[in-house]
DNA sequence: CTAAATTCAGAACAAAAGTTTTAAATCTTA
DNA sequence: TAAGATTTAAAACTTTTGTTCTGAATTTAG
């Protein structure tokens, strides 16, 4: 059976802690980092050194104020013991995560993908995606899908794309595409057909559009359409 | 902005090793299972432990002829340093993963779940899923939709629905639907009317399909849909 | 069957990493 | 400002945990 690869996960709301003391969010941070880059999570020491503390009581003492704010456990005399939570107490996954930049509807301009993707983590709502589709794309972005004008490609209101950031598109897949005459963005199967490009909804049973090659704009490839009815 | 939860990942296809001494897939399995479970690689001791070995340097030898097969990374000197890889050689995530137990197609029964879900993990492929939704939703299963009779219901050819088992559906939930007389498996959104049953395409353009309730079987809750266009 | 390779055992060692103690510095607040 | 709480510091201690060493048992190959 043939291994086809990646969708993606649950959708992490982001929530700026209130009130929690510098040092100690950047600990937290450090931890959520660390865990993410690494899979296992750090040592008291790991933690002193990133966050440049000057003590490993220090670090024990921040670390058991989180642990009483509940955003991390603790296992008791275990080597890397911290467990991080989420916002309901739960354990976090190691999978990677990225950022739903924006919603995509008929219509609307397509958000900007910021290119700095540093630590300017914590400003959006996340998708949880596989290990190894971030190894095989590199840096991924998501759009939440506005409406119902995508139900041609099969593509729900509600839905989030998994989006790789490319301006070239092979006939066949599946792109974000950007119509400037119309001021417009849609989901659609790229064709290149001489100096025109027809664009398919995935959806064969329905028309195509075509337009000429200057007109569109080719902002990202669809890795992957995930749909929660929760 | 609202929460919504989960969707699904990488699929991940079996492949039970070839000649690898029962010791070490037993260390190989252990492996996998602790870090699913904790979050956390397990110690040389622990694996001495849970796998009745008599010494560590016992476990550190096996390691060593894991590492050597590629079958995982370890980092020197460094507490908990397994790094379990996948057959692409990459780390693996800790988000648990549910069985695909089979496809479900117009036509086609639906695969029997088997209430054993315990240790014969290693015979499916799996779709990895958010900590949350299992969480939230307890034991889950998956199916993978094979031709395109549900493109009513946005669901593609090759798309993985991932469905909680569930014998009664609340009006309005996507349900995986035995139609017993026409012996016939569907994804539809359920309703309820009296003493029939309204099945209605998630396409609302389209027909529902009006049966009598003895005549329809809810076999589980759709949760999710993941589509990967790789 | 014998020799070589592989695997297993037991023990001890050394480094990594969690924890504790005491005290100073800093921040709050009445 | 002064008392109290919070936070930071330095150092030492203990346990956990990775690693190594030597030799025995077992399996494999010729």
């Amino acid at each position: 059976m043939a291994l086809s690869s990646s969708g993606a996960l649950k959708v992490r709301v982001n929530m700026s802690a209130k009130k929690i003391p510098p040092r100690r969010q950047r600990i937290l941070n450090f931890l959520q980092e660390f865990y993410a880059d690494n899979g296992i999570p750090p040592t008291v020491r790991d933690i002193q050194r990133a966050c440049e503390i000057s003590s490993t009581s220090v670090v024990d003492y921040n670390l058991e104020k989180l642990r009483e704010a509940g955003y991390i456990n603790r296992r008791q005399d275990v080597a890397r013991g911290i467990e991080i939570l989420d916002q309901d107490g739960g354990p976090i996954s190691n999978a990677p995560r990225v950022h739903i930049i924006g919603t995509i509807a008929a219509g609307n301009p397509i958000p900007a993908l910021s290119t700095e993707d540093s630590e300017s983590s914590r400003e959006f709502d996340t998708v949880e995606v596989s290990p190894d589709l971030q190894r095989q794309h590199g840096q991924l972005f998501a759009l939440r899908v506005n409406g119902t004008s995508m139900v041609d490609a099969l593509i729900d209101d509600g839905d989030v794309v998994i989006v790789k950031p490319v301006t070239n598109a092979n006939n066949g897949e599946m792109v974000v595409a950007w119509l400037k005459e119309e001021n417009e963005a849609t989901l659609k199967k790229f064709y290149l057909e001489g100096s025109r490009v027809r664009l398919q909804p995935a959806n064969n049973s329905m028309a195509p559009i075509f337009c000429p090659a200057e007109n569109v704009e080719v902002r990202g490839r669809v890795i992957s359409v995930v749909r929660n009815l929760d």
